[in-house]
DNA sequence: TAAAAACCTAGTAAATCACTATATAATAAG
DNA sequence: CTTATTATATAGTGATTTACTAGGTTTTTA
Protein backbone atom coordinates (compact mmCIF):
# COMPACT_ATOMS: atom_id res chain seq x y z
CA UNK A 1 0.00 0.00 0.00
CA UNK A 2 1.07 3.52 -0.38
CA UNK A 3 1.97 5.30 2.39
CA UNK A 4 1.60 8.97 3.25
CA UNK A 5 5.02 9.40 2.02
CA UNK A 6 4.65 8.65 -1.46
CA UNK A 7 1.33 10.62 -1.28
CA UNK A 8 2.22 13.82 0.12
CA UNK A 9 5.28 13.59 -2.13
CA UNK A 10 2.86 13.17 -4.78
CA UNK A 11 0.64 15.91 -4.08
CA UNK A 12 3.83 18.28 -3.17
CA UNK A 13 5.34 18.04 -6.29
CA UNK A 14 1.54 18.48 -7.96
CA UNK A 15 1.12 21.66 -6.02
CA UNK A 16 4.80 22.98 -7.81
CA UNK A 17 3.42 22.16 -11.27
CA UNK A 18 0.47 24.46 -10.51
CA UNK A 19 2.10 27.07 -8.46
CA UNK A 20 5.10 27.58 -9.83
CA UNK A 21 6.04 31.04 -12.23
CA UNK A 22 9.54 32.12 -12.36
CA UNK A 23 10.15 32.04 -8.53
CA UNK A 24 11.00 29.54 -5.85
CA UNK A 25 7.92 28.25 -3.94
CA UNK A 26 8.64 28.02 0.11
CA UNK A 27 7.95 24.55 1.47
CA UNK A 28 5.34 27.16 3.87
CA UNK A 29 2.83 27.58 1.05
CA UNK A 30 2.91 24.30 0.09
CA UNK A 31 2.23 22.92 3.22
CA UNK A 32 -0.32 25.55 3.88
CA UNK A 33 -2.16 24.75 0.60
CA UNK A 34 -1.88 21.41 0.90
CA UNK A 35 -2.87 20.91 4.29
CA UNK A 36 0.31 19.00 5.81
CA UNK A 37 2.64 19.38 8.22
CA UNK A 38 5.43 21.29 7.31
CA UNK A 39 7.79 19.40 9.26
CA UNK A 40 6.75 16.30 7.70
CA UNK A 41 7.24 17.23 4.04
CA UNK A 42 10.75 18.63 5.52
CA UNK A 43 11.81 15.06 5.48
CA UNK A 44 10.13 13.84 2.53
CA UNK A 45 11.83 16.80 -0.06
CA UNK A 46 15.29 15.31 0.43
CA UNK A 47 14.57 12.62 -1.67
CA UNK A 48 12.57 14.91 -4.16
CA UNK A 49 15.91 16.96 -4.08
CA UNK A 50 18.66 13.88 -4.58
CA UNK A 51 16.72 12.08 -7.27
CA UNK A 52 17.38 15.66 -9.27
CA UNK A 53 13.58 16.54 -9.45
CA UNK A 54 13.84 20.10 -7.59
CA UNK A 55 15.41 23.44 -8.19
CA UNK A 56 16.26 24.69 -4.66
CA UNK A 57 16.90 27.98 -3.65
CA UNK A 58 17.93 28.67 0.20
CA UNK A 59 17.31 31.78 2.30
CA UNK A 60 15.48 34.46 2.14
CA UNK A 61 12.80 33.77 -0.66
CA UNK A 62 13.99 30.66 -1.46
CA UNK A 63 12.02 26.97 -1.65
CA UNK A 64 11.86 25.01 -4.72
CA UNK A 65 10.85 24.51 -8.19
CA UNK A 66 10.67 21.61 -10.64
CA UNK A 67 13.34 20.86 -13.05
CA UNK A 68 11.55 19.64 -15.47
CA UNK A 69 8.37 20.30 -16.91
CA UNK A 70 4.96 18.75 -15.37
CA UNK A 71 5.16 16.35 -18.63
CA UNK A 72 7.84 14.81 -17.96
CA UNK A 73 7.72 13.50 -13.98
CA UNK A 74 5.61 10.39 -14.40
CA UNK A 75 3.80 9.12 -11.06
CA UNK A 76 5.63 5.79 -10.75
CA UNK A 77 8.92 7.86 -10.95
CA UNK A 78 8.25 9.61 -7.74
CA UNK A 79 6.25 6.98 -6.17
CA UNK A 80 9.50 4.45 -6.78
CA UNK A 81 11.93 7.11 -5.33
CA UNK A 82 9.98 8.12 -1.91
CA UNK A 83 8.15 4.20 -1.34
CA UNK A 84 11.69 2.94 -2.11
CA UNK A 85 10.45 0.67 -4.95
CA UNK A 86 7.13 -0.12 -5.68
CA UNK A 87 7.39 -4.22 -5.30
CA UNK A 88 4.45 -5.81 -3.86
CA UNK A 89 5.70 -8.51 -1.78
CA UNK A 90 8.50 -8.72 -0.03
CA UNK A 91 10.19 -11.41 -2.04
CA UNK A 92 10.32 -8.98 -4.81
CA UNK A 93 12.58 -6.42 -3.12
CA UNK A 94 16.05 -6.33 -4.06
CA UNK A 95 17.42 -5.41 -0.68
CA UNK A 96 15.99 -8.30 0.40
CA UNK A 97 17.43 -11.98 0.73
CA UNK A 98 16.66 -14.40 -2.30
CA UNK A 99 13.94 -16.88 -1.37
CA UNK A 100 15.40 -20.51 -1.16
CA UNK A 101 11.93 -21.62 -2.68
CA UNK A 102 12.18 -19.29 -5.83
CA UNK A 103 13.14 -21.72 -8.33
CA UNK A 104 9.96 -23.89 -7.20
CA UNK A 105 7.66 -21.03 -6.19
CA UNK A 106 4.56 -21.30 -8.37
CA UNK A 107 3.51 -17.63 -7.19
CA UNK A 108 6.73 -15.62 -8.18
CA UNK A 109 5.70 -15.74 -11.40
CA UNK A 110 2.31 -14.20 -10.32
CA UNK A 111 3.67 -11.35 -8.11
CA UNK A 112 6.20 -10.27 -11.25
CA UNK A 113 3.15 -10.19 -13.12
CA UNK A 114 1.52 -7.92 -10.81
CA UNK A 115 4.60 -5.65 -10.52
CA UNK A 116 4.36 -4.66 -14.04
CA UNK A 117 0.83 -4.20 -14.40
CA UNK A 118 1.77 -1.81 -11.31
CA UNK A 119 4.79 0.24 -12.98
CA UNK A 120 2.97 0.20 -16.12
CA UNK A 121 -0.43 1.62 -14.94
CA UNK A 122 1.51 4.09 -12.92
CA UNK A 123 4.65 4.96 -15.59
CA UNK A 124 1.51 5.96 -17.92
CA UNK A 125 0.55 8.83 -16.32
CA UNK A 126 2.61 12.05 -15.68
CA UNK A 127 1.83 15.03 -13.63
CA UNK A 128 0.35 17.06 -16.75
CA UNK A 129 -2.04 14.40 -16.91
CA UNK A 130 -3.24 14.79 -13.42
CA UNK A 131 -3.35 18.74 -13.72
CA UNK A 132 -5.36 18.75 -17.08
CA UNK A 133 -7.98 15.96 -16.20
CA UNK A 134 -8.82 17.49 -12.69
CA UNK B 1 2.02 -4.55 -0.45
CA UNK B 2 0.51 -8.14 -0.09
CA UNK B 3 1.76 -9.70 3.30
CA UNK B 4 2.77 -13.06 4.51
CA UNK B 5 -0.95 -13.41 5.24
CA UNK B 6 -2.13 -13.17 2.29
CA UNK B 7 1.05 -14.99 -0.36
CA UNK B 8 0.39 -17.85 2.45
CA UNK B 9 -2.91 -18.00 2.28
CA UNK B 10 -2.44 -18.46 -1.23
CA UNK B 11 -0.10 -20.96 -0.78
CA UNK B 12 -2.13 -22.90 1.07
CA UNK B 13 -4.59 -22.86 -1.33
CA UNK B 14 -2.63 -23.69 -4.02
CA UNK B 15 -1.09 -26.74 -1.95
CA UNK B 16 -4.64 -27.99 -1.36
CA UNK B 17 -5.78 -27.72 -5.15
CA UNK B 18 -2.51 -29.85 -5.94
CA UNK B 19 -2.61 -32.40 -3.06
CA UNK B 20 -6.45 -32.81 -2.63
CA UNK B 21 -7.70 -36.76 -3.73
CA UNK B 22 -10.79 -37.31 -2.20
CA UNK B 23 -9.99 -37.23 1.73
CA UNK B 24 -9.22 -33.97 4.13
CA UNK B 25 -5.53 -32.72 4.00
CA UNK B 26 -4.74 -31.66 7.33
CA UNK B 27 -2.95 -28.27 8.32
CA UNK B 28 0.08 -30.11 9.82
CA UNK B 29 0.90 -31.88 5.91
CA UNK B 30 0.39 -27.97 4.33
CA UNK B 31 2.63 -27.03 7.12
CA UNK B 32 5.00 -28.77 6.17
CA UNK B 33 5.33 -28.81 2.63
CA UNK B 34 5.19 -25.47 2.50
CA UNK B 35 7.37 -24.85 5.62
CA UNK B 36 5.17 -22.54 7.42
CA UNK B 37 4.34 -22.02 10.72
CA UNK B 38 1.26 -24.23 11.48
CA UNK B 39 0.02 -22.17 14.38
CA UNK B 40 0.20 -19.33 12.22
CA UNK B 41 -1.67 -21.20 9.61
CA UNK B 42 -4.30 -21.92 12.08
CA UNK B 43 -4.54 -18.06 12.24
CA UNK B 44 -4.86 -17.43 8.47
CA UNK B 45 -7.39 -20.51 7.34
CA UNK B 46 -10.76 -19.05 9.04
CA UNK B 47 -10.89 -16.24 7.04
CA UNK B 48 -10.98 -18.80 4.26
CA UNK B 49 -13.51 -21.37 5.76
CA UNK B 50 -15.77 -18.11 6.72
CA UNK B 51 -15.37 -17.18 3.08
CA UNK B 52 -16.91 -20.29 2.13
CA UNK B 53 -13.57 -21.40 0.04
CA UNK B 54 -12.99 -24.37 2.11
CA UNK B 55 -14.63 -27.48 3.57
CA UNK B 56 -13.03 -28.32 6.70
CA UNK B 57 -14.06 -31.88 9.11
CA UNK B 58 -12.52 -32.03 13.12
CA UNK B 59 -11.09 -34.84 14.16
CA UNK B 60 -9.20 -37.85 13.48
CA UNK B 61 -8.36 -37.96 9.82
CA UNK B 62 -10.04 -34.52 9.29
CA UNK B 63 -8.34 -31.36 7.49
CA UNK B 64 -9.62 -29.47 4.60
CA UNK B 65 -10.64 -29.57 0.87
CA UNK B 66 -11.35 -27.23 -1.43
CA UNK B 67 -15.00 -26.25 -2.09
CA UNK B 68 -15.13 -25.56 -5.41
CA UNK B 69 -12.04 -26.45 -8.17
CA UNK B 70 -9.30 -24.46 -8.72
CA UNK B 71 -10.37 -22.81 -11.72
CA UNK B 72 -13.35 -21.11 -9.70
CA UNK B 73 -11.37 -19.35 -7.66
CA UNK B 74 -9.14 -16.17 -8.56
CA UNK B 75 -6.19 -14.74 -6.66
CA UNK B 76 -7.95 -11.65 -6.10
CA UNK B 77 -10.91 -13.41 -4.37
CA UNK B 78 -8.60 -14.90 -2.11
CA UNK B 79 -6.11 -11.96 -1.56
CA UNK B 80 -9.13 -9.58 -1.05
CA UNK B 81 -10.52 -11.64 1.99
CA UNK B 82 -7.31 -12.70 3.67
CA UNK B 83 -5.67 -8.66 2.89
CA UNK B 84 -9.16 -7.86 4.10
CA UNK B 85 -9.13 -5.68 0.79
CA UNK B 86 -6.39 -4.45 -1.95
CA UNK B 87 -6.87 -0.88 -1.92
CA UNK B 88 -3.50 0.59 -3.14
CA UNK B 89 -4.49 3.52 -0.28
CA UNK B 90 -5.83 4.28 2.45
CA UNK B 91 -8.31 6.84 1.18
CA UNK B 92 -10.29 3.79 -0.87
CA UNK B 93 -10.65 1.83 2.33
CA UNK B 94 -14.34 1.63 2.84
CA UNK B 95 -13.86 1.27 6.75
CA UNK B 96 -11.50 4.91 6.89
CA UNK B 97 -13.64 8.31 7.33
CA UNK B 98 -13.80 9.58 3.57
CA UNK B 99 -11.42 12.46 2.91
CA UNK B 100 -12.69 16.33 2.98
CA UNK B 101 -10.49 16.81 0.22
CA UNK B 102 -12.31 13.80 -2.06
CA UNK B 103 -14.14 16.47 -4.52
CA UNK B 104 -11.14 18.88 -5.20
CA UNK B 105 -8.71 15.97 -4.77
CA UNK B 106 -6.15 15.32 -8.03
CA UNK B 107 -4.87 12.24 -7.24
CA UNK B 108 -8.24 9.97 -6.40
CA UNK B 109 -8.88 9.13 -10.10
CA UNK B 110 -5.15 7.64 -9.98
CA UNK B 111 -5.25 5.92 -6.91
CA UNK B 112 -8.97 4.29 -8.20
CA UNK B 113 -7.42 3.66 -11.59
CA UNK B 114 -4.73 1.93 -9.98
CA UNK B 115 -6.88 -0.01 -7.61
CA UNK B 116 -9.01 -1.61 -10.74
CA UNK B 117 -5.46 -2.22 -12.48
CA UNK B 118 -4.66 -4.24 -10.05
CA UNK B 119 -8.40 -5.86 -9.06
CA UNK B 120 -8.58 -6.60 -12.91
CA UNK B 121 -5.07 -8.06 -13.11
CA UNK B 122 -4.93 -10.65 -9.59
CA UNK B 123 -8.76 -11.43 -11.01
CA UNK B 124 -7.81 -12.82 -14.55
CA UNK B 125 -5.59 -15.49 -12.69
CA UNK B 126 -7.12 -18.38 -11.13
CA UNK B 127 -5.62 -21.34 -9.30
CA UNK B 128 -5.91 -23.63 -12.16
CA UNK B 129 -3.64 -20.85 -14.26
CA UNK B 130 -0.93 -21.14 -11.57
CA UNK B 131 -0.56 -24.67 -11.74
CA UNK B 132 -0.56 -24.86 -15.25
CA UNK B 133 2.08 -22.28 -15.83
CA UNK B 134 4.59 -23.96 -12.58
C1' DT C 1 22.30 42.46 11.03
C1' DA C 2 17.93 40.28 11.09
C1' DA C 3 14.60 37.52 9.12
C1' DA C 4 13.42 33.81 6.28
C1' DA C 5 14.18 29.99 4.31
C1' DA C 6 16.42 25.19 3.56
C1' DC C 7 18.82 21.43 5.85
C1' DC C 8 20.08 17.94 9.55
C1' DT C 9 19.44 14.63 13.37
C1' DA C 10 17.03 12.55 16.90
C1' DG C 11 13.02 11.09 19.34
C1' DT C 12 8.29 9.01 19.99
C1' DA C 13 3.44 7.22 20.38
C1' DA C 14 0.61 4.21 18.04
C1' DA C 15 -0.20 0.71 14.97
C1' DT C 16 0.91 -3.40 12.45
C1' DC C 17 3.26 -7.77 11.50
C1' DA C 18 4.50 -12.30 12.10
C1' DC C 19 4.34 -15.01 14.80
C1' DT C 20 3.92 -18.18 19.72
C1' DA C 21 1.20 -20.18 23.67
C1' DT C 22 -2.51 -22.28 25.77
C1' DA C 23 -6.78 -24.15 26.11
C1' DT C 24 -11.13 -26.22 24.34
C1' DA C 25 -14.11 -28.95 21.22
C1' DA C 26 -15.12 -32.40 17.85
C1' DT C 27 -14.37 -36.82 15.58
C1' DA C 28 -12.95 -41.49 14.29
C1' DA C 29 -10.51 -45.84 15.32
C1' DG C 30 -9.74 -49.35 18.44
C1' DC D 1 -15.49 -45.68 26.28
C1' DT D 2 -11.03 -44.17 25.62
C1' DT D 3 -7.39 -42.18 23.21
C1' DA D 4 -5.22 -39.93 19.61
C1' DT D 5 -5.83 -36.59 16.28
C1' DT D 6 -7.53 -32.92 14.33
C1' DA D 7 -9.81 -28.17 14.09
C1' DT D 8 -11.11 -23.88 16.64
C1' DA D 9 -10.71 -19.84 19.86
C1' DT D 10 -8.33 -16.38 22.33
C1' DA D 11 -4.59 -13.98 24.18
C1' DG D 12 0.09 -12.42 24.29
C1' DT D 13 4.63 -10.57 22.39
C1' DG D 14 8.94 -8.72 20.30
C1' DA D 15 10.30 -6.30 16.37
C1' DT D 16 9.44 -3.10 12.93
C1' DT D 17 7.21 0.62 10.59
C1' DT D 18 4.51 4.82 10.25
C1' DA D 19 3.57 9.45 10.73
C1' DC D 20 4.74 12.47 12.69
C1' DT D 21 7.21 16.34 16.37
C1' DA D 22 11.33 18.86 18.35
C1' DG D 23 15.26 21.36 18.21
C1' DG D 24 18.96 22.88 16.16
C1' DT D 25 22.42 24.67 12.17
C1' DT D 26 23.40 26.84 7.80
C1' DT D 27 22.55 29.76 3.88
C1' DT D 28 20.79 33.79 1.64
C1' DT D 29 18.68 38.23 0.75
C1' DA D 30 16.80 42.84 2.19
Amino acid sequence: MISTRGRYALRLMLDLAQHSSDDFVPLKDIAERQEISKKYLEQIIPTLSRAGFLQTNRGFQGGYKLAKNPDKYTVGDILRETEGGLAPVACLNNETIQCPRATECLTLPLWKGLQDTINNYLDSVTLQDLIDKG
